[in-house]
DNA sequence: TTTATTTGTTCGGTACGCGAATCATTCGCG
DNA sequence: CGCGAATGATTCGCGTACCGAACAAATAAA
């Protein structure tokens, strides 16, 4: 029982592993009224606020696609557009109050999909497997699209 | 040196990585004229011609989708739409003779450079990483967007 | 100050993806 | 056989996504 069915190669296993994130992208997206490139972008930005700019090298965007992007989200409420007190240009896209709890929720419920995905796996192999892919993912400097959340940065912020 | 820099959960190293392989789907397309869906629809059909609803499962898209991406592809002049000998209604979607060329140069393409990924992987680890995502793959029952080829399935067909 | 550069937006265009409605063919069953 | 149901695909309308080029505004450099 349980045979192997042919090994299988490193990067078919990693294209149809792709497939499968993908999916559950869409699916937290579609749970959530989101597409997934808005889940992503609440994503990103649950740390903190970031450019227009810095967002578009993160998520591998032209300027262009992005501005489009924000207009969407902000549209439903999720994001705002402030004012750089730096710099007259530029603006930063932070979260709303709703836009932060759905973005936690849209980013736990993919957490979960993702996480359920390696439910075959025993724990010492997931810890392999996370081993090996973090270091797939700092060799080739992926940018921070995902993140380790242990707590909110909500340290005495909302208005 | 070459400090782990903080253990990354599997659920980000395996978001972040598929994040990478998008990426690489999405240069493969810029490289030869395509977008990742038409070059994903070409390295699907590379084995055999498939009817449109079979594709819509593989691809996890609604049939109406298929039509335009079919249409579109076939514009180019890569795939071509046959009718089904055994049913009226149906017809089978078959690379065209370009088609099969540029989908395994597509292929290979796609394939290097995710391979490539792993480049910071010892041959041991790379090996224990794709069983481990062979795992996960063959668990969930990730559609065969992608396959072994180890040639090209063309014995004895063309017209 | 002038000129360049950087930051975003607008615009035009293509692709993608969905659901609902539609047509054609095939299937099922009386 | 014949007629309604199921099936395979397409069409249509809509919104999203993405890009490059052109643009405006503010800053940085000369």
């Amino acid at each position: 029982m349980g045979r192997p069915e042919e090994k299988m190669s490193v990067v078919t296993a990693m294209v149809r592993t792709t497939f499968l994130v993908n999916a559950a992208y869409a699916a937290s997206g579609r749970e959530y009224g989101l597409t997934p490139q808005q889940g992503q972008l609440l994503c990103v930005l649950m740390p903190q606020p970031y450019g227009m700019s810095e967002l578009g090298g993160m998520l591998g965007l032209a300027k262009s696609s992005l501005t489009g992007l924000v207009d969407r989200t902000a549209k439903l409420g999720y994001v705002r557009r402030e004012p750089d007190p730096l710099d007259g240009r530029a603006v930063r896209v932070a979260l709303t109050g709703p836009g932060e709890v759905l973005a936690e929720d849209f980013y736990a419920a993919t957490c979960r999909k993702v996480e359920e995905l390696s439910a075959g796996l025993a724990d010492g192999e997931r810890e392999a497997l996370a081993e090996l892919l973090g270091r797939i993912v700092t060799g080739n400097e992926a940018p921070e699209v995902f993140m380790e959340l242990d707590e909110p940065v909500r340290t005495g912020s909302p208005s």
